[in-house]
DNA sequence: CGCCGTCTTGACCCGCGGGTCAAGATCGGT
DNA sequence: ACCGATCTTGACCCGCGGGTCAAGACGGCG
């Protein structure tokens, strides 16, 4: 913790040509990162842990990343893009917005349930004040677009008349909670991802409408 | 971080006898804690920080705890059961399920705005496996209580089938998601508590039937 | 007044873990 | 064979912060 809330001088890096096996390396650092963030959270996984699990030594980790949040930074924007496409992936333009908003909520169950190790991750330190940049700067905007797709809702008089933002966050922390619950096996072993999603499915249009 | 996951051993402590005025001086510590703890989150927040803001010495925080742990652990439970009244306080037994799960999201949204700077503090160390226990003790009650009322719900109709573990864990992560958001000013300045509660009550009655 | 338990102080100890560094190993290119 | 860039190592440095401790101050009670 040198200097909190500066890991943007993570951009003007100086920037390394890697080789293809150089690039292999530093994948390999941040999976095994995920996996041990996961498993123990941020602040309990050292960087020679991450160094040991990966099976090189420690000095190594400096060669491919300026510091230990800079990793975990990396991590957070790639799962993100993964996340975006996944979404995107179900993005059915012709269908109303009601639809739209559960075909999203429903891919991003799926896709949590499959990337349960990297959401663990989020969860982690979500309030961290060292990480609270990098993470708002996405959440903000999945809330714009639901958001959006609300107000189409209610102009189309799908959804019923509120505060889109509140709308918003209720459809957001609906697909969050189903996600912690179910990675935290809370939900029993009865319960698999299809009936998950399709339930969240179910729940977010009641409660939309 | 000297022995992760033993804080139990806090119980079987050479309990102290305090005076009146040792109680306040615990309780002026505990407050200043929470505070700090919600502001920058509990790894950031260093002992001598805490009892800087109470206006004492660092080594009078281990006249009244034994760790740092610990002290995080006592606000934890003193929290829980504070939210518990609150939650009974709004109790009646002659409703029907709906309204009385509709009732008490709505008597949690309150009390979590009310006390907002504790449940921050809940928020931040969610997934610390030292704190693991103590935190999971209490969630698994709350989960218990709605899903006894939801299976009451069903059986008289009201509520639709499904997996009562399911239903109950988008409940309880509803409160706690409009919580959240109001909480982190992410719903704007011009919704009130008494919006978002009525909002919350309408989201979970939809929801459910 | 003198004793004892409660309370209070701040200097000190020390393990932990992030980050550095100087010394190579390895490999493609000329 | 030589050179330079990429890669790899592990010992080392050092600040940070949790926890300890010996020395008192305060206050009630016999």
């Amino acid at each position: 913790m040198t200097n909190a809330g500066a890991l943007e001088n993570a951009a003007p890096r100086d920037d390394r040509q890697h080789t293809d096996h150089g690039l292999e390396r530093k994948q390999q650092l941040l999976d095994a990162a995920a996996e041990l963030f996961a498993d123990r959270g941020y602040a309990a996984t050292r960087v020679v842990d991450i160094c040991a699990s990966a099976g090189v030594a420690k000095g190594l980790f400096y060669w491919y990343f300026p510091t230990k949040g800079a990793l975990f930074a990396e991590l957070v924007r790639t799962m993100r893009l993964r996340l975006r496409r996944a979404q995107g992936d179900v993005l059915d333009p012709t269908a109303d917005a009601v639809t739209r908003i559960a075909n999203g909520a429903e891919a991003s169950v799926r896709f949590m349930a499959d990337h349960a190790a990297y959401f663990a991750l989020l969860d982690v330190e979500r309030s961290d004040p060292e990480f609270a940049d990098v993470l708002d700067e996405g959440a903000g905007v999945y809330l714009d677009d639901v958001r959006r797709l609300v107000e189409e809702g209610q102009r189309a008089g799908d959804i019923a008349d509120a505060p889109s933002s509140l709308v918003a966050v209720g459809v957001l922390g609906a697909v969050s909670s189903f996600s912690n619950s179910y990675r935290n096996g809370r939900l029993g072993d009865n319960v698999t991802v299809d009936d998950l999603a399709t339930f969240v499915r179910r729940w977010v249009t009641n409660a939309l409408t």
